[in-house]
DNA sequence: CCTGAAACCTGTCTGC
DNA sequence: TGCAGACAGGTTTCAG
């Protein structure tokens, strides 16, 4: 489900509140309650409640599309995958939900509470993220990425654009949405072999990777069917979802197809297959 | 190295 | 109404 902007958005509530979430900072763990014991990627359930226990919340953040909560000399990472969600209550509290996965209770009475309808959702208690994270791409908005590097490291695969931008060692943090509008707003086709981008290709597609991300951001990211909350980026969509709809741009119908098992969308006249001089 | 298919899961929607 | 099939924001693994 989530891609950055989503997970961003998250992040960010978790952190300072927001989003109908209290802030969990700064709060202790009192007690854990794993409801679907698969959630669960690296340690053994008995062995990560008994960790988790006493520690304290010390910091919230992202990287690519992991949760990366602070604790006391480990991290506890969360990936979201499909249908994950986070929230936080404050008494007093329900019963748990259908699809709740893992209930992370505070000496305060709140709780930290993952939702994962499709429990392809997953969870590490480590103390070394790198044994996790280690094999992502660089950040987006990582200023060392530069247009020169970007395009050097398109050259490097011969992946479909698509594919490759899906990628997350390649590049960490897009989805299927947002490579879909990065796409339609660099106008390069979806099918196109990454190393046959023109540098002005390359610099175009960079820029509107790290615009779409923003827009997506600041509309505090997309929420569709009952995935994710609060959302509203899903109103600005050029191509991900709008088959059939006239292209914002120039009126073409979007057209669908399927590469690597995605659904992709975009405009057969903005983004043709050949180079665009 | 690259692509596609399958697997992991539940839910919604569409068409017959 | 029922039911089969397609489809869904992700990632890993395996076959060709």
């Amino acid at each position: 489900m989530p891609e950055l902007p989503e997970v961003e958005t998250i992040v960010r509530a978790l952190r300072n509140g927001g989003r109908g979430d209290a802030s969990i900072l700064h709060r202790r763990i009192q007690s854990v309650d794993l409801r679907w014991a698969r959630t669960l990627a690296s340690s053994e359930a008995g062995e990560f409640e008994r960790r988790l226990i006493g520690q304290e919340i010390n910091d919230v953040a992202r990287r690519g599309k992991y949760v990366v909560i602070h604790l006391d000399g480990e991290f506890l990472l969360i990936h979201l995958r499909m249908s994950g969600d986070l929230r936080v209550e404050t008494p007093p509290l329900a019963p748990p939900s259908t699809h709740d996965r893992l209930i992370i209770s505070f000496t305060d009475g709140t709780r930290l509470v993952f939702n994962d309808t499709r429990k392809f959702g997953r969870v590490w208690l480590t103390k070394d993220m790198n044994s996790v994270t280690g094999s992502l791409g660089p950040e987006p908005f990582d200023s060392g990425l530069s247009p020169e590097i970007f395009f050097h490291n398109l050259h490097s695969k011969k992946k479909y654009i698509k594919s490759l931008l899906l990628d997350q060692s390649f590049l960490a943090g897009l989805g299927n949405i947002y490579v879909d509008e990065s796409l339609h707003r660099a106008n390069i086709h979806p099918l196109r072999p990454s190393n046959s981008l023109s540098p002005d290709e390359s610099g175009r597609l960079l820029e509107a990777i790290r615009k779409t991300l923003t827009d997506g951001i600041n509309n505090n990211g997309a929420s569709i069917d009952w995935v994710y909350r609060g959302g509203d980026f899903q109103n600005n969509f050029r191509v991900y979802q709008q088959t059939g709809k006239p292209c914002l741009v120039c009126g073409t119908p979007i057209e669908r197809i399927v590469s690597g098992q995605r659904g992709t969308h975009f405009c057969p006249r903005c983004q043709p297959k050949g180079v665009v001089v």
